[in-house]
Formats: structure tokens, C-alpha cells, sequence
DNA sequence: ATCCTCCCCTAC
DNA sequence: TAAGGTAGGGGAGGAT
């Protein structure tokens, strides 16, 4: 019977009979020894003086009664709390100056004795009025603005920047500041940078010119705040989108945002619970001795939740399922005017939801942040000079603006190439300038010994909070949504941060509010401050960023750093400078201190670094840090530093895994695993995992920093607060859900074609209200998949399909909705929206290229790509089976079911069976071929399904799968895998979890089909249209398909216009299809083609040519691909505006679109000087050789426009292609 | 041997 | 009152 259950760790979180809570719980009875233990951790305490001094001078200062005294004073604090940011906003002006000057600063210090600190101080002082952060900002104020133009004019001269009181001079204009456009504005600045005043206002208080990317004007935005309808989902990383919440910003601006600020504070001051606490447990005053110190085996990790993972380990844990419901809950769910307002049936239950969550803003942040990263970089990347500079010689500019001027930089010739990453350069840079010369050499990567850091603040979202409380400090503080004493001991918020204080008691991350409050009854609580988490997070992402030679964001208050370049400058300065002498320091170490004490300037928080060799080390070198230090672990450490920690001290190894050593090979330690051969390890955790722990035992960790993976799945997740009476409710949820959803695929410009639905069910045994109010319990989670798809086989991210699925799977379940708990809808095989659009990244990948690249070989090509093959049946086919396709399909899992390949024949699958993605994945002219077809013979099968006859509808025409194979794809092994992933697969796989559940009957997706899905799949057939197609329709099809394949062409999709096209009829079979260029895009491919040092570039401009020949004369009849004039217009646009060290981009630029401008004169001439068509092609679908021409000219246009926009930015005029 | 797919697990 | 989200690594086991 247990299906899958899902363990809600959590149950048993809330309950006091949580071992590990009464663990906890029991050390804490010894009241007055204060123990000075101020490493309650495992490991052995490290630190510096400094920090250690700093711990320990709180812990003894506070005691209840002084808790209740500031919290008293926390009105009065207002004043102070206003204060606060003001003088954190003077600072910036003090010591705003460049950091990175600091740095080179720091540099020449420490050649002369290592004494970064106090030369920052000073230097700061010194620099006081002379900031500099916006020198070579030409800055031009629009309207009314927040900070008022006057303010904002003193703001731009002081810290170095123009101000223009008019806009005459557009061209020395670099960014506009505004609050707010009228439409003609935003027309006219359509082409300029608009920013937002806190741009400047964060940069100088943060001393920083931070990236002015992130405060972007959006007039949408801001309407959105200003109405405060804000999206649930927040997008942080865009700055401004702040929200109206009561803690809002504190931002330093109007007092009387201060002022009410402070009624945020007050959250705490409600504390002052505190008072009667302070009789009781005056005891718990003082934290027990070190917590669980010493346990007789390892103390395991800070995880206070063991939980259990199936309902039968929940059920050891006392007290889990036999309880009864929350009484609380219950009581409040009793009410019916409650539920309507306060769960999952309220109308703005998940925006409301989203905009509280921690978590939700956890994985939020880490995906900007990642892209942020990740855009830095390539920008980086553009400007590989720069980086060279900057790197040679410390120069003083902070580093957007070096990365932006340098750009046109030029010095660095070597870099020559233009398309020498960033990376690269880099890494020659550092070992030393002799390498500088070119490319070449650039070692790979040298056996050079890496340095990396792991950056982490500590205890975050409390050290932010105690910036406007510093009364608060040293003390036992949390940060949970419960506020003030209200909650009382039977709150049960989660606890997001502790301070150090707090966990001396036991406290951890996790916990609920009354189980810290019975650990430390005294313990403070604070209000989440979501939007000053994500501003600290930019000024720490900024200047690690400048110090970086390559960064991994890991969270908003994390990231791992390879420094390797600039400690290897620090040495081989030193030693210059200073010879043999200078010995003792280490430069890391240093360098690490130089960051820590950067970011505590900025920000104010302290953050601790780890450094070492590898990330593993790194991270556990940062632990040993903790808290406000750094700690290097030296090489030869690493054994004894590993001896005496646990399996789950390394990252990425938890509970599981524990139980698994434990069960398996009866040590958790790893000294004493480090005695297991490596077949042990894996027999016991797998393979991989196995060898992983073998290595880290041994300190090895070959990974190397990652930022530039693409995104696989977008997902929205709600397993709180989900109390539903009726299947509307349900309903109306779902499709709020999958509104969501869409906006987060198009928030990422992306669309999918699959879609997982995730369900959590009150289990059996839980009791009707969670122990967590208004948690979801215990519960068995399902989940069940379907092909998302779009009218022409195409991904989506429309809502109503993501909606209409969801639906679909979600009543495939038939579960009473009154025990649904949790609901999440995930969608994947993702591809970029618009090839072109927005990003410039990578570009200069061409799909083109692989095209050709049959010829030239390169291992590149794996794709052998078109061969056009005619299709000519071929002569197996395999059969198919369709079924009647039901809405769910639940079906039994049949899984493996039907496909057999046996058969002879198949009956081709009714158009909305077909798998969508396959079909996509085809060649555009194909497709419409193929959509021709299937309207050709009218078609639609007729499955019953409401939705699949409206899919087969939408996606009408075409016909025939013919295939070209034309793909191109850079990487060749990623293209197998793709088409692979486009394959369809077609029935929702539920995955029960245990069987009964499901209802099964219906009829599922795809009925049986003598043809697998993957076949459909790599014959580049969405299975879900294929099924709908009457027999004939299908044995055709896979003919043609499997012909086409035959020699091993991949197939590759297209998205395009769904509209028939009239030629000719739909003929029979294709045509021969057409040498597209296209290149279609699984977005995946293209981002890891990019992968470092694998990305294709046109090198030779006839390889260019030659593809675009094939571009155009493949495409003589039909007008081009926007997707594919995107992504040209974007090649030709990088090498333009790249490579700015010499003019061969350009050069290159204008002889590619000189040959394009010729090849479309010899084909479409006629049609040269018509205007746009608009009416594009057909209407009725025939596409005349008018509209074709038309079409290409205005894609010419469209083009040529775009470079000119970059050359005129350039070199201030338009190309010419006389 | 390789691939998927469908999970579980982990982290913040 | 509270806001238990999410993306990606990897294993098991089936299909190819
Ligand atoms: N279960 C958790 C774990 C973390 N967080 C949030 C709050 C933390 O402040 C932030 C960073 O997590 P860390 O693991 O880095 O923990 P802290 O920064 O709080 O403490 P430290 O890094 O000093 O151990 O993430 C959370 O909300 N819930
Ligand atoms: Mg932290």
C-alpha cells in the first residue's frame, strides 16, 4: 500500500518527541554554566582572534533581562534606525571611492608589509570627497525621480560623473535615470540605457558602481509595484522591484520610509514576551555546553530533522502519525470565512504565498543569480581585453567600468582572436605575462594548483536584520515570520537563520519558532527583510565578481570563487618586490581577508571564507572559519582536518547517505571509511557516488567551478496552506498555478514541451491538520507526466495549455480534493523562445556551421546532418498502435507497453498525438508539410479528448514527415541526446507510487503503438500527433521518417509558421526539403555547446557564405525562419560590436552581409524595393513568390538595421555594402 | 555499453 | 497564523 509516500520530514519537525529536538533539548538543562564555547560546532574551533574576540565579548554581554530592556527601546531606536542608513549612506560617500583601487591599493601594501586592512581604512578616508565610482557616466535625469534631480545631480558629480541638464547631446549621454517614461519618451530612449535612481543611489552607497543591468527602467515594472500587484514571483536581481511590504526597504532615502521601517523593527520589540520569559527559564539564559559535542559517534550534521523518509520510517518517530490534528488548525479551519481567506481556495492564495516564502525567494535568487553570472561573463567575455587589463595592471577603475571601457581596449592584442575567451585569457594572465602572447598556449589548464574560495555569510538573513537592530546584537536572535510574543510557544514558523548565540542553544535553521523558544526561551525573533537580502547579495556578487577569475553562484549568500590568477599576481608580486624575506603570509589567506573585509565595509555583514585547492575543501574550510573568518587548508592538512568528520559533513552527502554508511558499512566516519575500499563505497552508495566519497575522503574534488549549465526545468511548487473542498477549487488553483508557471518560462524567454504534474495526498494515517499549521503532513506524493504542446508541435509556455494539462492529469487521479496537501507543476524540455532575441550571448555559435561541417569534419559535426535523403519508404515499418486516446491515460502504466516495432504497418497517429515535440523537432518544411498532410486528409482522429481536438486543430496542416536533416548543432554529441529528448514519449508516465491509486482505464496518450516512442522519437515524430493519425497517415509517416533516416540524419525541428502553406499540395511526401540553416534550437544544445572552449565560431568567412548560400537557396520558396534570421542577425551583430581590439569582425560583417545582399538580389531582386509585406505570406496559405521575396528583403532590412545600430554606437556611422 | 525515464536526495 | 520552493545530481532498472 504505500505508494510512494513522502515523508514530510517535516512532521515530525513540530513535535516535541523529535529525537533529535530532544537531544538538543536535554543538553540545554545546564543552566548557569556559561561555557565559553564559542565553536559549538563539531570541529574543532578555528579563528583568528578577531572574530573569536568579537563572539565571545556578545555572548557575554547578553542575558534575558537585557534582551527585554532593548527590545523596550526599540521605539526609540527609530531615531537610530533612521540614522543608521544615513550614516551607511554618508560612508559610501567616505570611503565609496573605488574598492577596486583599494585593492591595487592592497597591493602595493602588501608588498610593503601585508597590512590590507588598515591601508583600506585609510586610503578610504583619504579619498573621502574624491569618489570616483562614476567617472565616465554621462548622466541625464528624466522627469520626476525619487531622489530628487538635485539630489541626484550631487550625487553624480561627487562621486566622479557628468550630469546633463539636457538631453542635446544624446551621444555623450550614457544612461538616462528615471522613475517614470511617458510612451514617446520610452520610444525615444528606446536605444539608450534607462535606468533607475537607485542605480546610483545603491552605488554610492555601497561604494560600488554596481551593474547598472540590475535597475534596468521597465515601465511595466514599475507599474506592477506601484499598483502593488507585484507577481508572486519576485524578480530580484532586476532591482527594483520592491515591494510595498511593511519591511520594505529600509532604504535610506525618506524618513518616512525610516519610520516606518522601525514599525518593522517593532516586530521585534513585541518580543518583549521576553519579560514574562525572563522569569521562567532564566536558566536557558545560558546556552548549554556545547551542544551534542560529544556524542559518542559523530554528531551528524546540524540537520535537525531526520527525518523520516517513507511513512514507515515516520512511523518509528514518536508521536507521528498517530496524532491528531493541529487543534489550532483546526479550529481555524472550522470557520469557513477563515479558510476562504487564508488557504489555497483565497484568491490571491499563491501570489501572497510566493511573496512570503523564503524558500521560494531561495531558489528564486539562485537562478538570477546564476544568470547574472553567467551574463557577466560572456559580457566578460566580449571584452576579453579588459579582463586582460585589468588583470595586468591594477588598474583603479571599478570593474563595470573597466569591463565596459575596455572593451574598446585594445592593448591586448594577443587576445587576438577575439575569440579567445575570457577564461582563457585569464588563465594566461596570471601564470605569469610571458604566456600573454597567444593563444595557443594558453595551457588549458595547467596543472597550476587552483585556489578556490568559498564566500559565505554568517547566519545571513540574521546579520542582515541586525543591521538596522544593532541593539540586537549578541544576542540569541531568529528570523521567522512569527513576530513578538503572540505566537508564543506554539508557533510554528520555521526559523530560516539563528545567530551564533541562538545556536549555542541548539537552535538551528529549520526548527520551529516553539521549539527554539523551549531550547532558549529568551531567543529574539526578527522579520524577514527579503529585499535587503537581495541588495547585500548584489554588493557581495559584485565584489566578488571583481576578484574572480571564475565564480559558482550557490546562493544568495554563498558562492565558491577560483582566485587562482590573482593569489599566483599576489606571489609573484611579493616576490618581486620584496624578496626571499617576506615568508610567513600566506597570499590567500590574505587575499581572502582583503574580500572579507570589503564585503563587511559595503554591507556590513560578515561573511567567512574557505579556501582550498578543490570546492569540497573549500567548503569545509569555510565551516572552520565560521563565524567572520577565513581559514586556508593547507595541502598538507587535508588528511587530519578529514579524519575525524562525518560522511555527512560533505556537501552533498546527508541523511541518506548516513544510513547507508551506517547500515552498509557500519562507520559514518570518515576516518574510518577512508579503511573501505572503493567497492565498498559504491556498493553501498552507488557507483558514482561511491567513487565521489573515495576521492573526498582523500581530498579530491577534480569538479571545477560551474556557471554556465543551462536551465532544465522551470517548475512552481505549493505544498502549504492547500486545503480544498471541491474540484472547482482545485481547478481554479491549477490554472493560477500554471499562470505562474508561464510567467516564469516567459520571465527566462522560454517555452516546453513537457509538463510533470506533482501531487502530495494526505497520507492514511496523518491526521486531517498537520502538526505544522497549515503544513501539508505526512502524505504520498504522485506525479504524472504529458507532452506539452503547442499548435504547431511547437514548446510553449502558454498558460492555458500549461493549464489545461494539469488539469487533465491532475482529475486522471481522481483523488478527493479535500486530501490533496501539495500541488507542483514542472515543465521541461525547454527552449528558448525566440532564438535571437535577447541575450547576446554566445553567439557566435553557428548553427549554421554544422551544416558543413560534414565536410570539414570536425569532430564537431557530429550531425551529419542533411544529406538529403529522400525519403523513400523504407521498407519495415514498424507498426503502430493507436489507441483512443483518453484524457488521462492513466492507464496502466503499461508503460513498455505498446511498442513494438514489430509491424508492418502502422496507422499513423492522429495529429495530436503525435508528439509535439518530435514534431517540432522537425525541420520547418517539413513540418508544414506535414501539417499539410494532416489537413490534407483532414485528419483529427477523433479522439474524444476535448483538448487533443483542439490541439489537432491548432495544429493542422501539415502533412508528411519528410525529413531533412539538416541540423546542425555544434557539439555532436549532444545531438543525439536531443533528438533523443524530443522524442516523445508520450503518455503521461504516472508514476504511481503505488499502484492502486490510479484510476487506470482510461485510455492513455498513445495507446499502443507497434512503434516505440523513442523510434517516433529519434524519426523526429512528436508520438502524441502521431497517434491521432489515422493509419494510413501513420504508416506513412514512419515511412518516410525511417527512409529519411535512414542514413542516420537526425532531424531536427523547426518551429514555424503553422499556417499551411499552400505549395503544392500536399504532396506527396516532402519535398525535398529545403537546406535550412536553421537551427533550431534546443536551447540546450546551443548553451552547452558554449561550454567552455566549445563554441563554434564562423572563422573563415567562407564558411560563412557557403551556408548562407544554402540558407537562401533552400529557402527560395518559402520565407525565411525568424528564428534563423534572429540568430544571423545576431552573428553579424557580435562581429560588430565584438572584437574590438581590430575591425576583422566588422570586416567580416559587412563581406557575409555583402554576400547575403547578393545572393537575395540574384534570387528575389524584383521585389528589392517593395515595401514590407506584412501581409506575409498567405493567407491562404499560399506563400507567392511575391510574399517569399518580400519577406526575405524585410529580414534583410531587419538585419542590416540591427548592425548599422551597433556600428553607429561603434564608429558613429552605417555600414556600407558597396 | 548506452541511453533514457522516473524517481530520490540534497542544498540553500 | 504562516507562508514546507526548487533545480540539478545521481541511482535503479528498462529499452535499445
Ligand atoms: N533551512 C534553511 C536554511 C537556510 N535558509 C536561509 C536563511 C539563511 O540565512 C540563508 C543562508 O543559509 P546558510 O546555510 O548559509 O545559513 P546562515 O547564513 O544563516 O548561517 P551560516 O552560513 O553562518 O551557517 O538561507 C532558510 O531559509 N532555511
Ligand atoms: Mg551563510
Amino acid at each position: 500500500m504505500a505508494p510512494l509516500t513522502w515523508s514530510g520530514s517535516a512532521s515530525s519537525d513540530y513535535y516535541d518527541d523529535d529525537p533529535e529536538f530532544l537531544r538538543a533539548l536535554g543538553e540545554i538543562e545546564i543552566p548557569e554554566a556559561h561555557v565559553e564555547l564559542q565553536h559549538s560546532k563539531p570541529e574543532p574551533p578555528t579563528n583568528e582572534g578577531p572574530s573569536t574576540e568579537a563572539t565571545n565579548t556578545r555572548k557575554r554581554a547578553r542575558t534575558p533581562e537585557d534582551d527585554d530592556g532593548h527590545q523596550q527601546f526599540q521605539p526609540g531606536m527609530t531615531s537610530i534606525d533612521t540614522g543608521d542608513p544615513e550614516s551607511s549612506y554618508l560612508a559610501s560617500y567616505t570611503y565609496g571611492a573605488s574598492r577596486f583601487g583599494e585593492f591595487s591599493e592592497y597591493m602595493a601594501r602588501k608588498r610593503a608589509k601585508l597590512q590590507i586592512q588598515n591601508s583600506e581604512l585609510n586610503h578610504g578616508n583619504d579619498q573621502t570627497q574624491k569618489s570616483t565610482i562614476f567617472s565616465g557616466l554621462q548622466i541625464y535625469i528624466n522627469g520626476w525621480t525619487e531622489p530628487s534631480v538635485q539630489d541626484l545631480r550631487q550625487l553624480i558629480i561627487r562621486h566622479g560623473g557628468v550630469y546633463h541638464a539636457y538631453l542635446d547631446k544624446k551621444g555623450l549621454v550614457t544612461h538616462i535615470i528615471t522613475c517614470s517614461l511617458t510612451p514617446a519618451k520610452i520610444r525615444e530612449f528606446k536605444h539608450m540605457k534607462v535606468v533607475q535612481p537607485e542605480w546610483l543611489v545603491e552605488s554610492a552607497a555601497a561604494g560600488l558602481l554596481l551593474p547598472w543591468h540590475n535597475y534596468v527602467f521597465r515601465p511595466c515594472e514599475r507599474l506592477e509595484a506601484s499598483q502593488g500587484k507585484q507577481v508572486a514571483q519576485k524578480s530580484l536581481f532586476d532591482g527594483f522591484v520592491s515591494q510595498s511590504e511593511s519591511q520594505h526597504q529600509d532604504k535610506h532615502p525618506s524618513p518616512s520610509v525610516a519610520s516606518f521601517n522601525v514599525g518593522s523593527g517593532q516586530p521585534t520589540a513585541p518580543t518583549a514576551g521576553p519579560s514574562r520569559l525572563v522569569t521562567e527559564p532564566r536558566a536557558s539564559a545560558t546556552p548549554p555546553q556545547s551542544p551534542r559535542k560529544p556524542t559518542p559517534v559523530t554528531p551528524s550534521k546540524p540537520l535537525h530533522t531526520s527525518d523520516p523518509s517513507t511513512p514507515e520510517q515516520a512511523a518509528r518517530v514518536p508521536g507521528y502519525a498517530a496524532h491528531t490534528s493541529n487543534p489550532i488548525a483546526q479550529r481555524a479551519m472550522a470557520d469557513p470565512a477563515w479558510r476562504a481567506a487564508h488557504t489555497s481556495v483565497a484568491p490571491d492564495f499563491i501570489e501572497g504565498y510566493y511573496r512570503n516564502s523564503r524558500l521560494h525567494h531561495l531558489s528564486t535568487w539562485k537562478a538570477e543569480l546564476k544568470n547574472m553570472v553567467l551574463e557577466a561573463q560572456e559580457r566578460a567575455e566580449d571584452g576579453g581585453a579588459a579582463v586582460l587589463a585589468r588583470l595586468a595592471e591594477s588598474d583603479e577603475s571599478v570593474v563595470a567600468k573597466i569591463i565596459q571601457e575596455n572593451l574598446d581596449g585594445t592593448g591586448f592584442k594577443s587576445a587576438g582572436e577575439g575569440d579567445v575567451s575570457m577564461r582563457g585569457a585569464r588563465l594566461e594572465m596570471q601564470h605569469s605575462p610571458k604566456f600573454k602572447g597567444k593563444g595557443k598556449e594558453r595551457v588549458v589548464e595547467d596543472n597550476q594548483e587552483r585556489v578556490i574560495m568559498h564566500c559565505d555569510f554568517d547566519s545571513f538573513f540574521v546579520s542582515a536584520g541586525l543591521i538596522d537592530r544593532p541593539h540586537l546584537r549578541g544576542k540569541p536572535v531568529v528570523v521567522c515570520h512569527s513576530q513578538g510574543a503572540q505566537g508564543g510557544q506554539s508557533s510554528t514558523s520555521e526559523i530560516a537563520s539563528a545567530s551564533y548565540e541562538a545556536r549555542k542553544f541548539g537552535i538551528k535553521s529549520g526548527m520551529s519558532l516553539q521549539q527554539a523558544r523551549k531550547l532558549c526561551p529568551t531567543v529574539l525573533t526578527m522579520p524577514y527583510e527579503f529585499q535587503r537580502y537581495k541588495q547585500l547579495s548584489l554588493q557581495f556578487y559584485t565584489i566578488l565578481m571583481a576578484h574572480a577569475d571564475d565564480l559558482q553562484a550557490v546562493s544568495v549568500d554563498e558562492a565558491l570563487i577560483d582566485v587562482t590568477s590573482s593569489v599566483m599576481r599576489i606571489k609573484s608580486e611579493i616576490a618581486q618586490s620584496q624578496d626571499s624575506s617576506s615568508s610567513p603570509t600566506d597570499p590567500a589567506k590574505d587575499f581572502a581577508e582583503a574580500i572579507r573585509a570589503q564585503v563587511k565595509k559595503v554591507t556590513g555583514c560578515e561573511v567567512s571564507i574557505g579556501i582550498a585547492r578543490n570546492i569540497m575543501l573549500a567548503r569545509l574550510a569555510s565551516r572552520k572559519a565560521k563565524p567572520a573568518g577565513s581559514f586556508h587548508l593547507l595541502p598538507s592538512d587535508i588528511s587530519g582536518f578529514l579524519a575525524p568528520l562525518d560522511i555527512d559533513d560533505l556537501h552533498g552527502f546527508g541523511y541518506s547517505a548516513r544510513q547507508k554508511a551506517q547500515e552498509k558499512l557500519a562507520a559514518t566516519n570518515l576516518g574510518e571509511l577512508a579503511q573501505k575500499s572503493k567497492a565498498q563505497l559504491c556498493d553501498a552508495l552507488g557507483k558514482g557516488t561511491g567513487e565521489t566519497l573515495y576521492k573526498a575522503i582523500r581530498g579530491i574534488d577534480e569538479r571545477k567551478l560551474e556557471s554556465d549549465k543551462p536551465r532544465k526545468s522551470v517548475s512552481c511548487d505549493v505544498n502549504y496552506g492547500i486545503r480544498f473542498e471541491s474540484n472547482e477549487q482545485v481547478e481554479t488553483f491549477l490554472y493560477q498555478l500554471a499562470e505562474e508557471t508561464a510567467r516564469r518560462l516567459d520571465a527566462i524567454d522560454m517555452r516546453g514541451r513537457s509538463l510533470t504534474l506533482k501531487v502530495l495526498k494526505r497520507h492514511p494515517d496523518a491526521p486531517v491538520e498537520a502538526p505544522k499549521f497549515m503544513g501539508h503532513g505526512l502524505c504520498e506524493t504522485f506525479t504524472k507526466q504529458g507532452t506539452l504542446i503547442a499548435p504547431g508541435g511547437r514548446a510553449t509556455s502558454d498558460p492555458k495549455l500549461i493549464g489545461e494539462l494539469s488539469w487533465r492529469l491532475l482529475k486522471s487521479f481522481n483523488f478527493d480534493p479535500g486530501e490533496l496537501r501539495g500541488i507542483g507543476v514542472q515543465i521541461q524540455k525547454l527552449e528558448k523562445t525566440s532564438s535571437a532575441s535577447t541575450t547576446e550571448t554566445g553567439q557566435a555559435i553557428l548553427p549554421f556551421k554544422a551544416v558543413e561541417s560534414p565536410k570539414r569534419g570536425a569532430g564537431l559535426a557530429a550531425t551529419d546532418l542533411d544529406n538529403s535523403h529522400t525519403l523513400g519508404p523504407s521498407p519495415n515499418r514498424p507498426r503502430i498502435v493507436v489507441e483512443p486516446p483518453s484524457q488521462e491515460n492513466e492507464e496502466t502504466v503499461e508503460g513498455p507497453v505498446k511498442n513494438s516495432v514489430a509491424g508492418a504497418e502502422l496507422d499513423l497517429p492522429s495529429f495530436s498525438q503525435v508528439d509535439k515535440s518530435v514534431f517540432e523537432a522537425l525541420p520547418e518544411d517539413v513540418r508544414k508539410e506535414l501539417e499539410n498532410e494532416y489537413k490534407r486528409r483532414s485528419v483529427t482522429p477523433g479522439l474524444g479528448d476535448a483538448i487533443e481536438r483542439s490541439r489537432s486543430a491548432s495544429l493542422q496542416p501539415l502533412p508528411r514527415p519528410t525529413r531533412k536533416n539538416h541540423r546542425l548543432l555544434v557539439k555532436g554529441t549532444n545531438l543525439k541526446r536531443i533528438t533523443q529528448q524530443l522524442a516523445p514519449r508520450n503518455r503521461p508516465s504516472t508514476s504511481v507510487n503505488k499502484g492502486n491509486l490510479f484510476v487506470r482505464g482510461k485510455s492513455a496518450g498513445i495507446s499502443s503503438v507497434n512503434v516505440s516512442e523513442r523510434e517516433l522519437g529519434k524519426l523526429g515524430i512528436d508520438p502524441e500527433v502521431f497517434v491521432q493519425l489515422p493509419a494510413d497517415l501513420q504508416r506513412e509517416a514512419l515511412a518516410q521518417a525511417r527512409s529519411a533516416k535512414a542514413p542516420g540524419a537526425t532531424v531536427y525541428s523547426q518551429r514555424q509558421v503553422l499556417k499551411p502553406k499552400p505549395k503544392k499540395k500536399q504532396v506527396g511526401l516532402y519535398r525535398a526539403p529545403p537546406p535550412k540553416a536553421k537551427y533550431t534550437d534546443p536551447p540546450s544544445l546551443k548553451q552547452q555547446g558554449k561550454t567552455k572552449g566549445t563554441k563554434l565560431y564562423f572563422t573563415e568567412k567562407e564558411d560563412v557564405q557557403r551556408v548562407i548560400e544554402q540558407w537562401v537557396e533552400g529557402f527560395r520558396e518559402y520565407p525565411p525562419n525568424q528564428g534563423d534570421v534572429d540568430f544571423f542577425a545576431k552573428f553579424l551583430v557580435q562581429c560588430v560590436d565584438n572584437g574590438r581590439s581590430s575591425d576583422a569582425g566588422v570586416e567580416r560583417a559587412v563581406a557575409v552581409a555583402k554576400w547575403w545582399l547578393i545572393l537575395l538580389r540574384r534570387y528575389f531582386g524584383f521585389w528589392e524595393d517593395a515595401q514590407d509585406p506584412d501581409s506575409q505570406v498567405d493567407q491562404e496559405g499560399a506563400a507567392t513568390s511575391e510574399a517569399v521575396g518580400r519577406a526575405w528583403w524585410k529580414a534583410f532590412r531587419e538585419v542590416k538595421a540591427k548592425m548599422d545600430e551597433v556600428a553607429r554606437k561603434r564608429f558613429g556611422g552605417c555600414l556600407s555594402l558597396r
